[in-house]
DNA sequence: CTGAAAGCGCTAACAG
DNA sequence: CTGTTAGCGCTTTCAG
């Protein structure tokens, strides 16, 4: 069992060449309706597929795109995992997985399996893109999307939404909320997310003469956010807002602030976050944030890779997407004018 | 650039033939260690790497496993990809991610695309595998592996946590706090996941001479979750005990008892789930729950997939492991006699 | 141990 | 539109 249908025993039984097979399975080639039905015949008779992978190697393309990634555990990433792939699936290619181990570094190995398996490009979600994956795909000619983060290499394609801006809404929010000391929980400064971020609060702050009351580092993990929430409580004066980098860690400061120093959200302090991942909708948590765009930005990603792939000489982009404030409970609502 | 560098020009190069190339890189071929230095050294200079799809196609081994999946929702699903997909890598395989739609049904174009693309087996994680796919798949003689369901289908081979006695632990200690009208929040009937959980449930009840007290079902689903509790709660007499049969449908039930009921949990009701997420441990849950021990689990799939690719005569088999019972706040502890 | 030679299954010019 | 002819880059007998 499991003996192979091969195009030139299609070919054979159609009674045609088996380039006139491999023309009728590739979209857009010009055979003559009379062919193509018999060829279609014979195939469903015997139960012809095409094999992917020779198709690759005769072509050069092999409609593999790889996806590097890391950090399941922040619910953002298999929300936008499972969108990259739908829309990848739609448009006939396929993601291989390529988990990393560190999130600051795509290790050497991670970036060979990459090239090996020939994949037509690349998508990086939550990996540092070390200037060596960049350096070797170039050579290779093989395009790289960056997704949710940017870098500075010009060369770099990236989609992410505006953080900048969705940080000033927060500050916004959270000054017209009346609050007087407003600190940080901040990721990774590695990530250009959190960067962005930030730089987008503290403009919103400064835009009404304010400052950070006090910062903390939970470096986007759930531990040490809680440790970051700790230091912030335990002060002689606490703040009365706090704004989590992201979703995943506004949820681990909540937890602190509630069952650790018993206050209540929002009555004795607000919090806000950022990505609105499903989770922040839950009763338990209600998370006043800052909505990622997801499905758009799957989107956008697919596409720009798409069109790398296709036109050589499209030029790298950098797409920023507007995400809205959705406001919820876990912060003290801005009393109307 | 985009040069592709070839055996065959490490060959040159290396003053060899270009067999001897492929020799070297491939593991456990007879090549002298004089051989071997030259053409690694050639290979080295030339930044050469062997070409996988190449060598998937002369061979008959792509490497590449097909991973079906649905319900990221689910954070168990996301947890345990993470953990195949690594041990995968750890063994030199990678993954093609297979998104499907209908948690009932794998497409065909799922299983067309699957067979194009040569893969060298199959695990579904949280699809019912229809007959059509088993079938084709046998024919194509690719071995598939159920995780976290098992069929009736004799042919398959399947990993799972042993649900039966997880559910039975369930009951037992429910019934030892003391509970006295115990009901259940069911997923899909159509998953060998709920039915053997309920009836490990139910058998630990009969073992105390109880039934449960209410049934609603809740598909494995947050909303219809959600509904279900609500159908349990508005009755004239409420359960004090609700075992939901997975963490993520459990969270939704506590989110609706609490939010919508004014309930204390476990003061006023227990809730008890199943699958021992993240999340769970979280102090806004902490959830008293069986653990799957997804760890073993993804090891145990991956070592009985590569063990039928490498052997094909190796038989179906079937593994239930054992997951313990994660005590903690959500649910009226026994009181010790 | 090593080289030569024959493919793996398909695509892509190239004539016709 | 169609058939012929080369490969894609590697593995794998088979002699030597």
């Amino acid at each position: 069992m499991g003996e192979k249908i091969t195009s030139y025993m299609v070919a054979k039984r159609a009674g045609v060449s088996q380039s006139a097979v491999s023309r009728v399975f590739k979209p857009g080639s010009s055979v003559s309706e009379k062919t193509a039905r018999k060829v279609r015949k014979a195939a469903e008779e015997l139960g012809y597929r095409p094999n992917t992978l020779a198709r690759a190697m005769a072509s050069g393309r092999s409609r593999i795109i790889g996806l590097v990634v890391a950090y399941f555990e922040n619910q953002f990433y298999p929300e936008a995992i499972e969108k990259l792939a739908n829309t990848l699936q739609a448009n006939d290619y396929h993601v291989l997985m390529f988990m990393s181990w560190d999130e600051t570094e795509a290790p050497e190995t991670v970036i060979n399996d990459l090239l090996d398996y020939q994949v037509d490009g690349i998508i990086a979600a939550s990996v540092g893109v070390t200037d060596v994956l960049t350096k070797r795909c170039e050579a290779a000619g093989i395009p790289v999307m960056l997704f949710n983060r940017h870098q500075n290499d010009d060369k770099l394609s990236a989609v992410t939404s505006d953080n900048f801006t969705g940080g000033r809404k927060l500050a916004e929010f959270l000054v017209r909320g009346g609050h007087e000391r407003i600190a940080h929980v901040a990721g990774w400064d590695g990530a250009s997310t959190q960067r962005d971020r930030e730089a987008g609060f503290l403009s919103g702050l400064a835009a009404h003469g304010m400052t950070l009351f006090a910062r903390s580092c939970g470096n986007f993990h759930r531990d040490q956010a809680q440790e970051a929430a700790r230091v912030l409580l335990r002060a002689e004066v606490r703040p009365d807002a706090i704004f989590v980098s992201n979703d995943h860690m506004a949820f681990a400061v909540m937890d602190v602030i509630r069952s650790e120093f018993k206050l209540r959200i929002p009555e004795d302090i607000s919090i806000v976050g950022y990505d609105d991942v499903a989770m922040s909708e839950w009763p338990c948590f209600d998370l006043t944030t800052v909505r990622q765009p997801t499905n758009r930005m799957a989107e956008e990603t697919v596409r720009i890779l798409l069109q790398m792939i296709e036109n050589e000489e499209s030029l790298p982009c950098r797409i920023a997407l507007d995400g809205p404030l959705v406001v919820r409970g876990s912060a003290r609502l801005p009393v109307d004018e």
